[in-house]
DNA sequence: TAATATTTGTGATTTTTTTCACTATAAATA
DNA sequence: TATTTATAGTGAAAAAAATCACAAATATTA
């Protein structure tokens, strides 16, 4: 199997969307309704999914249920990953009780900060760490994934401190890019950039591809 | 001009990291310097580069402080743009706070909530008032930039009200994909979406590209 | 000053991705 | 039952993007 990651985004989408189909109760969803949830064609969607070897039905489209478990298997979303959060400032915090995304089988069992004052006062169910216990408390509670919360000059240091006690996915609030072994799963997710993005297009010297 | 939406993404980048390389003092940047810290190659970074009808010196590379002009320039990066963030719970609020936005021109001017006891206990520097005032509000400060972080079934119909008081981009925090007139730009940040694509790449069935 | 090394700029090539166009299939309808 | 219609599946074509490869330029070194 090999999907690109433009298309395993797609499908990463259209997973979520089947996931609220789902929930409504519908039980059928044609390529064109999931290429427009997604911002997709209908050709994509079917493409990809079929990458996937995965089959529809004539004049009725996916079975919803079906098309959901059968791409979280594929692609392992069904499998639930523990995550930990490091840094705990407003957006850590924030992330720390973000119910979301236990519902989508993402299990935040931990949350680190370097300042222990902090640790005290902070109010949330999920166990609060100095992050000098990063290295114990990932290999204790079976860690995979690391959101990094942390400001941007300590996120390289943190990130080398998680891959080290053996998570293999970052998810990486800060604004520089890290480096990391090529083994390592990666996505940076920088809100300014995000903007900066809008604020190109809307200027409009820019296709609308 | 006509660049590709990963021109742009790429070139947001650069202009990012140019910022920190001048903050740091560095006057020259190569491609390949840039390439790394966005996490490309240097050919790409030089045609990306050269579509925007900018050149560098041979065997020194870019001038950072030029680069970065001209870049914010071409793509309008440098003008200032208000932005409003609508629904202040917790991750509402902790963008409220986060000053990376107003250090990289995009002013946060208000902040709406439809829970007006929320909107008392706020402890912000930002101006903040319920949602019946958005229409009055974007008006009245000239709000461009509309940042939604709302629950996802909302969002829809924030974004229809933001539309008609004249916001032309989004940022959308929620789940869904909302529907937008092709005019208005527009960009989800879905972080479960984004914990979804590492399991699947670290699930291994797929590319590494 | 000459030789060397480095880095840009870019046309050509290759690869990847998307889109098209059409067949097959089965549900719905007459 | 026959016809119509909607939708999947997919090879082929087109479009887009990335990469290569190398000339040109200029800083550095000998």
């Amino acid at each position: 199997m090999s999907l690109s990651n433009n298309s395993i985004e797609r499908i990463c989408k259209i997973f979520g969307y089947l996931d609220t189909l789902d929930k409504q109760g519908t039980k059928f969803a044609s390529s064109l309704d999931l290429a427009k949830a997604i911002g997709a064609t209908s050709y994509t969607v079917r493409k990809d999914i079929s990458l996937l070897n995965i089959i529809g039905y004539t004049r009725k489209g996916y079975d919803v249920k079906t098309l959901k478990e059968e791409l979280g298997q594929k692609l392992c979303l069904n499998k639930k990953r523990n995550a930990c959060i490091v840094g705990l400032g407003r957006l850590g915090s924030a992330l720390l009780d973000y119910e979301k995304f236990q519902e989508d089988g993402f299990d935040v069992v931990a949350g680190f900060d370097s300042n222990i004052n902090k640790l005290e006062r902070i109010r949330t169910d999920i166990d609060v760490y100095p992050v000098s216990r990063i290295n114990e408390i990932i290999i204790r509670k079976h860690i995979e994934l690391g959101i990094i919360a942390v400001p941007s000059e300590y996120a390289q240091n943190i990130a080398d401190t998680l891959i080290k006690a053996g998570v293999t996915g970052i998810l990486n609030f800060s604004y520089v890019k890290i480096n990391l072994p090529k083994n390592i799963i990666n996505v940076n997710l920088d809100f300014t950039n995000s903007l900066r993005f809008i604020a190109a297009k809307l200027s409009g010297n820019t296709t609308n591809k």
